[in-house]
DNA sequence: TGAGCTATGTTTAGAGCTAAACGTACCAGT
DNA sequence: ACTGGTACGTTTAGCTCTAAACATAGCTCA
């Protein structure tokens, strides 16, 4: 979220420690009878958590020599399984972020050996980037680091609330994809 | 964050439409058997939803003259009550962004008039920054216009699947708090 | 008195992102 | 062949953040 980071709208990000995401909503009725807080309790602590996750997953990543941007590229193009080739294009298709971050990725990897890029025998005006073994062997132990770190994190849930909990975000995100961008 | 954006480890962020978590999971499966991919289907919905959440406030917010870290200041302010007033550290520590952060942001709204900074009586160094009029009735609007809209974007869920939501997200972050940050 | 230590805020360098402007490559209709 | 339109990728300007370096105010203890 760039973006990422913090700052919220009306709710969002206050008291990483602090107050809880009910005690703003209090605090809002207090301030200001009537607005409606009921959404507060779900977007706040969704805000926090993801801040969470993402610095736990870049002190991991750290450790690894890379960094979330570079994973996030490398990841997709290593689950697409052989080649382990995709074209730009597919890549901003799979990822959240703008053809140009994509661009300036591809640029960084390439830097550092991990992808390779190289015109659509297909034609157009297509882009193959490809991974490197360098590249390769990276996110393999990558993967496995983020992987087995983030599944420790999700222990405090048992595995049946994990369950109900992934149900909710699944169906709160497949009604929001068609409530905000019916055009995605 | 600022990763506020996108980028995801392992699974982050891929297919903002296309493949569901539950299809990442299992692309990891195949390609690599025997990963924990568990953690996925919890770690990128709530991805995605923040950043959902994050572009919905900020086309909302454009349209009210703010942006979301301006407002994230004036909310805190405000939420605070009267005389709507708090020191730099006080708002670093209800924000989740660094204190140098902070101290920009609140230059930029003292820069449009929407805060006015003077010295801590109390002494020490401190800096008290407080709502001028301006900001007053721009934070009054914009919270207006965010809670409402948030509100709307949630009721795809039953009231009651809200609360269910709203308590495993909690008992979530909570435990997290504990298991990542003792220190926080 | 004054040498450290702690707490606070600000400044600076650098990173990575978005939005928009560009530059090509192919295709469709005439 | 030409003219436009569409699709794609890259480049650029500008933004906001983080991390780290600074600067300063009070406190503690000899």
């Amino acid at each position: 979220m760039t973006e990422a980071g913090a700052g919220g709208g009306a709710r969002s990000a206050e008291e990483s420690a602090g107050r809880s995401a009910a005690a703003i909503a209090a605090a809002w009725q207090r301030e200001r009878p009537g607005v409606p807080t009921d959404s507060i309790e779900i977007v706040t602590p969704i805000w926090r958590l993801a801040k969470l996750f993402a610095d736990d997953r870049n002190r991991v990543l750290r450790a690894a020599g890379i960094d979330a941007a570079t994973l996030d590229l490398l990841a997709v193009l290593r689950r697409s399984g052989p080649p382990y080739e995709l074209t730009t294009r597919e890549l901003t298709r799979r990822t959240l972020v703008t053809a140009g971050a994509v661009s300036q990725r591809v640029a960084r990897a390439e830097r550092e050996g991990l992808v390779r890029r190289s015109p659509d025998p297909a034609g157009g005006r297509a882009v193959l980037v490809a991974l490197t073994p360098d590249g390769h062997a990276l996110v393999e132990r990558s993967v496995d680091a983020v992987l087995g770190r983030e599944s420790d994190l999700v222990t405090g849930l048992s595995p049946a609330e994990r369950g109900q909990l992934a149900g909710l975000l699944d169906r709160l995100l497949t009604d929001l994809h068609g409530r905000i961008g019916p055009s995605d």
